[in-house]
DNA sequence: GCGCGCAATATTGTGAACAATTTAAAGCGC
DNA sequence: GCGCTTTAAATTGTTCACAATATTGCGCGC
């Protein structure tokens, strides 16, 4: 009765901190030092050394050599670039789900949708974040190529960080109906309705960010305080 | 003197490892054990295991719990998927690279290109499976977006495996003048063929692979010596 | 008091020994 | 000779100690 091939201690430790990250727990930039993380997780060094390398492998961490794992603090340009991936991915993401999705894949996105709702009927924020970022995570897995679900599975969490680093000022994550709405074209395989609703919806939360003006790393240190 | 930053001993074993796995030296489904590369390439455990669990992350191996390390062997639906996806993220990758490459950058292209058609002038089929591979790899980061690169730096060296692994028997590699065209294309910044082009010819690579029949997984090995 | 270099400390990187697990082989009953 | 259990070898997984590097704090000269 398992499944799952019993997950590994280090896919566990990777997993919780993908999800402190998602909740926004762990901000962008925050250094992950080994011995801390070791005994918070009361594990070794070199389980955690593990999971960093497989998150930074992800790139939801940055590896710097003989200093140390950083949480991403993505640029502009990244988020940029993140969100131009996500909108070719899942414009195909959302045709192969109306080509191939069974009955039971659609209770599974209803299933989702309605835990959203609960979050955000009991205003846990943290809670609708990841929720959010989990729909499409979803939706890629019912689309069934691999590669692409893969690439969502990082995206997803890079977005949050992303989120997290340029939202304005707390925008009330994004708007319920654009998921339920998503799936009703699904569920009418109103291909072109729902490929058109998602790409909405990306751009949607994309021009909620501020990407406009210069690079972090462009920021003038001299200036800031003249 | 050192713009890049230093690769370290533990990429540089994976970098190797993956131009082995290019070059068809290291078939799939080949078990590699840790003891051995370590004294191949003359370091410890420690780094060995490191480059594999980031080879595993990349997909190009497979790492079984406390059975170790085997060169990955992907099914023709993983065939099939990753096909799948190189049309989608190439197709943009064409109409970034028109849109911002410089003359460098074309010039990059060309050298490229030239450097193929001496392997194939040499007989080299080794250095012209990996510089075929290349070449899509090079376009990519020509492009401008790093998620879609990275993802074609894991996806060519796959792609190398698949068909060592469904090729019919000894095709001469790609044909040589499907990669001039299609820069030919793009220095004339002839958006509609150069899309074209890419998207013929990693059709006619996924054709000449037999893709066709069941799954290696799903052999029954009851009715097959019956 | 201020900058510079040096020492102390903390953290990461590496190697080697030990434990756990799997695989291969030998032993044994039938 | 065949199949099963038991034993030995090989391999992976983990811990720990030490080396290398970076960061911090201190003192010294000016």
């Amino acid at each position: 009765m398992s499944p799952s091939p019993a997950k590994s201690d280090v896919t566990l430790i990777a997993e919780r901190i993908t999800n402190a990250v998602m909740e926004h727990r762990l901000p962008p930039g925050v250094k992950l030092a080994e011995e801390r993380l070791a005994e918070a997780f009361k594990v070794s060094r070199t389980k955690i050394r593990h999971a960093l390398t497989v998150l930074a492998k992800e790139g939801l961490v940055t590896l710097y050599p003989n200093r140390g794992a950083f949480v991403a603090s993505p640029s502009t340009q990244d988020a940029r670039d993140l969100f131009a991936t996500r909108r070719l991915l899942e414009a195909e993401v959302v045709r192969s789900v109306i080509a191939r999705a069974t009955k039971a894949d659609l209770r599974k996105l209803r299933a989702h949708i309605t835990k959203e709702s609960e979050a955000r009927l009991a205003n846990d924020r943290r809670a609708v974040i990841k929720l959010s970022g989990e729909f499409h995570m979803l939706l890629a897995r019912i689309g069934g190529n691999r590669y692409i679900s893969k690439l969502m599975d990082e995206l997803c969490p890079l977005t949050c960080l992303i989120i997290s680093l340029y939202d304005s000022p707390h925008t009330p994550a994004c708007p319920e109906d654009e998921h339920i709405r998503i799936v009703e074209a699904i569920e009418r395989q109103d291909e072109a309705t729902a490929t058109r609703l998602m790409l909405e919806h990306l751009q949607h939360v994309e021009n909620e960010l501020k990407l406009s003006p210069q690079d972090k790393v462009d920021i003038d240190w001299d200036r800031m305080f003249a």
